[in-house]
DNA sequence: GTCTATAGCGGGATAGAC
DNA sequence: GTCTATCCCGCTATAGAC
């Protein structure tokens, strides 16, 4: 009988949906009840706000990119198998859902937004990040591998994984290449990806 | 007497500025006419429409970027010096611009923006890349490099040097480091970056 | 050219009937 | 829980006085 766990699903995949392909200011109340197929007005009744859904899709979001990402750097996997696992988990994600990296960085970037917003995810990175740190510290001293700045050392990870999706669009227009093409280019580069990331680590 | 020159002129580095910050939908009219110190109708009286004004404020920020880039990769330099002049120019212009990459790729990458608004841009990097495209194909062709196919060459490219300014609020807050060290770390890294890529495309 | 006033619309949100 | 009607604000744009 109750229907009601129906609809709030289908509100929050359709706000999803909507504020991915749209960005916050871009992202209207109306459209978000049409795609759920709903009256606006519950989209009121269940969840009160146009930023309280955004805070959710937004937590949706994160945690569709970055989600298992954490859970690999905080593993007791070897420093090489998590490079390994960490760009065949980015370039997978991405390819299924190629614009969501924008969606999270677009609103990050954004001043208008509170800091606080994001404050939460700035512990769940940076929680799962001391493990690796600790690791590589360790293998630095014991002369395995050069000392390594962990932000220049996730960036660089991020970079090769990362801005093909970001800018995604501008390449295939340019490049006059399709979806599956562009996709399928990436996948290809995995391995080369990991074997510079490796690299670049070595004493 | 005349001072339309300089209000026109105001109104276009406030609507550059405002357009930069906030993107497309989060650009208000009242706001660029608020940072220019005019009155909205004013805005209205010199450029018609915000549409209007977003053309040229997003052409500005394109210039900003690639102006200069365009410029290398048709010059008659060497191709490794081509990469070195390329890398250095973005550290450079995004150091002094952080926020335009942002402004540039989200606004391409949304739906909502017609397709054709952005044509000329592609028509322009299309042509200045073939002179380069034609001198690696040569010096592949003499055995001197490997082939390489130049989207996946560029991307390489701008990976490193964009994408630390794209998500650049991101590492800052996670990292708890200011501006200046930011803008430091990429250009203490330039060298780096140039070394890695020319590597990449070694035979 | 510059201002005020306001049209006109689209947006988020709510009241209240059912 | 769901719908209709509507409030009210903020936005772009324009009309018209000066």
């Amino acid at each position: 009988m109750q229907q009601s766990k129906n609809v709030e699903q289908k509100i929050i995949d359709a706000a999803y949906d909507t504020f991915v392909e749209n960005g916050y200011e871009g992202a209207k109340m109306r459209d978000i009840a049409k795609r759920a197929d709903i009256n606006i007005s519950m989209l009121h009744y269940y969840y009160r706000s146009k930023d309280n859904l955004f805070d959710i899709a937004f937590g949706r979001a994160f945690d569709c990119v970055y989600g298992k990402i954490l859970g690999v750097l905080s593993s007791d996997a070897s420093i090489n198998e998590k490079i390994e696992q960490i760009v065949g988990i980015y370039i997978d994600t991405l390819v299924e859902n190629p614009r969501v990296p924008n969606f999270i960085f677009s609103e990050i970037a954004q001043k208008s937004q509170p800091n606080q917003r994001f404050a939460k995810y700035r512990t769940m990175v940076f929680d799962a990040m001391a493990v690796l740190k600790r690791q590589m510290d360790l293998e630095a001293e014991k002369g395995s591998i050069r000392s390594v700045n962990m932000m220049e050392f996730f960036m660089d990870i991020e970079s090769v994984c990362m801005y093909p999706f970001l800018t995604r669009g501008l390449w295939q227009k340019i490049f006059d290449v399709d979806d599956t093409s562009f996709n399928q280019m990436l996948i290809n580069r995995k391995e080369s990806f990991i074997r510079n990331i490796i690299k670049s680590i070595e004493k």
